[in-house]
DNA sequence: CCATCGCA
DNA sequence: TGCGATGGG
């Protein structure tokens, strides 16, 4: 779940509207896909799904929000994960070994009739599988809406999209693309609106973050943020135990890096972390083309082979101008 | 997540 | 007119 960073960074976060965020933006695409999957589903913890049983709620996550962006002027660009570096190794086989277990607690959750409890677990037990990844390419071109494939991690490739300037923002819920080094972050892009937080109804908003201003802030060097989050732990490393977001900051502001880390893990090497966040894999063959939707295209695939109502799906597609004599995606760029 | 509908 | 509940697939 990326870097625990929240603590230190809580007064940087800047509330934004969605109207004000016109412009490009590159999305996490698997963090925006591993959200409408958890989001998109019945009060018992089942997804949404076609007459076959295959899951759809991407679909409907992508489908909706991306017309929302579209109409608000917001171009995005989604970014898909390549293979996963060695030092995440650790970390996936967790994350599959806490999702498996969910859908146990799910199944008997369900059994015994607690609703509330299989929500719950139904949502931990979510995996994006490959037939959900390519049905989301897929809508996306059919969308008009430019991705790509990261030679590794998506974030680290759309903060390196937003530091060439080529997109205003990388766009994640995980504070990852920060150490990555992306100029601006926006949060809660692709979750919106009220939802319930233990039982409490509270209104999640975007929020824009600035790593200018963090770093100055806080009084740091990129690589010295990067240090930090070393410390609490990353995807990538397991963190020091006992120390959370404001210890570590003290450690790497007082210069006790180093130190900190020989005698707390002695046998921990943090040089190939702190590499792969200030030099990721990242690639600047990639070309950002935002085109007409295949109105067509779009019901075929959705109600064709999805059983998404055709009225739904026009309704929103008229929403963006896709209706003749109507002003018409081009205007906007 | 989103759109839609019923109700105050 | 705006909010909560509901169904969508």
């Amino acid at each position: 779940m990326g870097v625990a960073l929240r603590e230190i960074l809580g007064e940087y976060r800047e509330e934004v509207e969605l109207e004000e965020l016109r412009g490009t933006v590159a999305v996490d695409a698997f963090n925006a896909l591993y959200q409408f999957l958890t989001i998109i589903r019945q009060p018992d913890g089942t997804p949404l799904m076609d007459g076959e049983g295959r899951v759809t709620s991407h679909l409907s996550g992508i489908f909706f929000r991306n017309l929302n962006f579209l109409e608000k002027g917001i171009r995005p660009a989604y970014i898909f994960d390549g293979a996963p570096p060695d030092l995440k190794t650790e970390t996936v086989a967790r994350r599959r070994g806490v999702r498996e277990a969910a859908g146990e607690r799910w199944k008997e959750a369900v059994e015994r009739g607690d609703i509330e409890e299989a929500y719950k677990q139904a949502r931990t037990s979510a995996r994006i599988d490959d037939a959900m990844i390519a049905s989301s390419k897929r809508l996306l071109d059919l969308m008009g809406i430019p991705w790509m494939v990261a030679p590794s991690e998506g974030e680290a490739q759309a903060a390196f999209m937003a530091r060439q300037g080529d997109v205003g923002a990388a766009a994640s819920q995980d504070y990852d693309a920060l150490l990555f080094g992306a100029p601006r972050l926006l949060r809660n892009l692709t979750v919106s609106g009220k939802r319930k937080v233990r039982g409490r109804s509270v209104t999640v908003r975007p929020e824009r973050i600035d790593l200018a201003a963090v770093l100055a802030g806080l009084g740091l060097s990129l690589e010295e943020l990067v240090e930090v989050g070393i410390l609490i732990g990353t995807d990538f490393n397991t963190g020091i135990r006992g120390v959370g977001a404001k210890t570590a900051l003290k450690i790497v502001r007082g210069g006790k890096f180093q130190e900190t880390i020989r005698e707390r893990a002695p046998d921990f090497d943090p040089e190939p972390v702190r590499a792969f966040f200030l030099n990721p894999p990242v690639t600047g063959d990639y070309c950002l083309d935002w085109r007409e939707p295949d109105r067509d295209g779009v019901v075929a695939m959705l109600c064709g082979e999805y059983a998404f109502s055709e009225a739904r799906v026009d309704a929103g597609l008229q929403k963006i101008g896709m209706k003749t004599g109507q002003k018409t995606l081009g205007d906007w760029f």
